[in-house]
RNA sequence: CAGGUUGGUCGGGCAGUCGCGGUCCUGCGUUGUCGGGAUCGAGGAAAGUCCGCACUCCAAAGAGCACGGCGUCGGAUAGCAACCGGGGCGGGGAACCGCUGAAAGGCGCGAACCUGCCGGAAACGGGCCACAGAAAAAAACAGCCCCGCGAUUACGCGGGGUGAUGGUGAAAAGGUGGUGUAAGAGACCACCGGCGCGCGCAGUAAUGCGUGCGGCCAGGUAACCCCCGCCGGGAGCAAGGCCAAGCAGGGACGAAAUUGUCUGUGGACGAUGGGAGACGGCUCGUCUUCGCAUGUGCCUUUCCCUCUUGUGGGAAAGGCCAGUCCCGGGUAGGCUGCACCGAGCGAUGUGGCGACACGUCGCCCAGAGAGAUGACUGCCCAAUGGCGCCUCGGCGCCAUGGACAGAAUGCGGCUUAUAGACCGGCCUGAGGC
RNA sequence: GCGGGUGUAGUUCAGUGGUAGAACGCUUGCUUCCCAAGCAAGAUAUCGUGGGUUCGAGUCCCAUCACCCGCU
């Protein structure tokens, strides 16, 4: 995922915690605030707690999320920011299942268009 | 060959596709959070932070006191108490062997090796040693012996000697045998053990071996205090430096209001209501916060409309939110420190038992800041499970599927976690030549 | 990256090197028609783990593990 599509400030972050609308699913959290005056694009954040393990697992988890979330950037609604929480169970999860959880997740948030793949 | 023990090396490989970060080069009517190319991109522990350094700031970084640490010998190092090699005193340690036992087993001896400690200190500075015991440090309960008195004796009373015997205890003033004596005792003698002072030999030294002399005075504890010597100033890259903007804060000048009291206004506080948020699965509840400032704002006056005398709405005018200048943080942000010509890395040679040192050749080798090194596919190599074959420890097929773990200023040591693979060293036992 | 602290009964904490304690909780009994309260009795500990010093360690020394708090 290019640095560009990536949130990466801190106060983006309290941002999005803050005034965003979240939604959960059992690998993953997602948190969502429409921000159409910054820039146009996508940007995405990612987090894994402690309660998802050591440094390997927290940076397998997000790993994970990055790259499941890679090929879904251009058919996604403009003007978003996105937290992605990563779950304890995502340490187990391979890359198919994050995806269709991401997939799940932006749909329910209407992000993403229900009839795309 | 079997068993024990110990050291080192590696810790998946190759190919393809997609993707991420750094550096260098490069392209542009578009100068970008742009495109293209080349190249590099986790570890033996990157971890724990138990030690030691470099580096930076604190005024000077020096001295003294306090406090803390260290303390056998030699070596290594930029430095370290912690690394290497030895020494002494303990603890552990398989087989063989010995004793015991019907056997199982138990006890002893005990290799390689592993492991704790080490100044004064031979506890002649102070403290402590529960319970038991007479007594826990120069002690005397029972007992033994002598003398005197009473008594036929048994024994009792008084004075003295003694530390062999008894019981207690973790520990009771060297051990065994003899001489000696009223009874006894290192009181004396022999051997053994320990200690001190010499001498000879070996060793750089600690120390070891041998030998001579001395007097038996010497309970345990210094991982209790103490004394002596040596070392240590404190904080840490989130150290520290620079930059732009703004604010908190500070200072100076000016303007207005004369000062006090009351009233009013402004302002402050409180209560109620309302909004927002936190806790929570939800409600109740509890808590926190909010009076919003060029505006659809607030206040005053006048006028108009509405209406329940309240009130609500609208318009106009005036006022308020806001005097000027200088200094100026911390935090957050950006750049730097910081990706390094270095206690550097790789290969190799020499010296050393080793820690390590000295050469030669080659190389420049990860560097983020919500934090790059990942995903998928195929084949191979280990591993695990199942099935089959046979020459019985190998082969074939199928399935599963990769230990611990992720750099964050850098380096040295230690410790902890770790699937498995490979290569050695030493010791003991058995067999063969 | 640092600094500090804690670990003892089910819980919260005491504990001079010499028999491991208190409160609450738990169990049983008494009391009551029943419960609560009350009264009586009782049980409950690898002193985080592993070594060492000592006659003797929760306490002293060393190593190690886990957890908590704070700084910026």
């Amino acid at each position: 995922m290019q640095r560009k599509f990536r949130l990466t400030r801190s106060e983006d972050f309290k941002r999005v915690r803050r005034i965003g609308k979240s939604y959960a699913h059992p690998l993953v959290v997602l948190v969502a605030q429409a921000n159409e005056t910054s820039t146009q694009h996508v940007r995405v954040g990612v987090a894994a707690g402690k309660t998802s393990g050591t440094a390997v697992h927290r940076n397998r988890a997000k790993r994970l999320l990055r790259e499941a979330m890679r090929p879904l950037l251009i058919s996604l609604a403009s003007g978003w920011d996105l937290i992605l929480i990563a779950r304890p169970a995502l340490v187990t999860a391979t890359l198919a299942d994050t995806r269709s959880a991401l997939i799940n997740l932006l749909r329910r948030a209407k992000i993403l268009a229900a009839d795309e793949s």
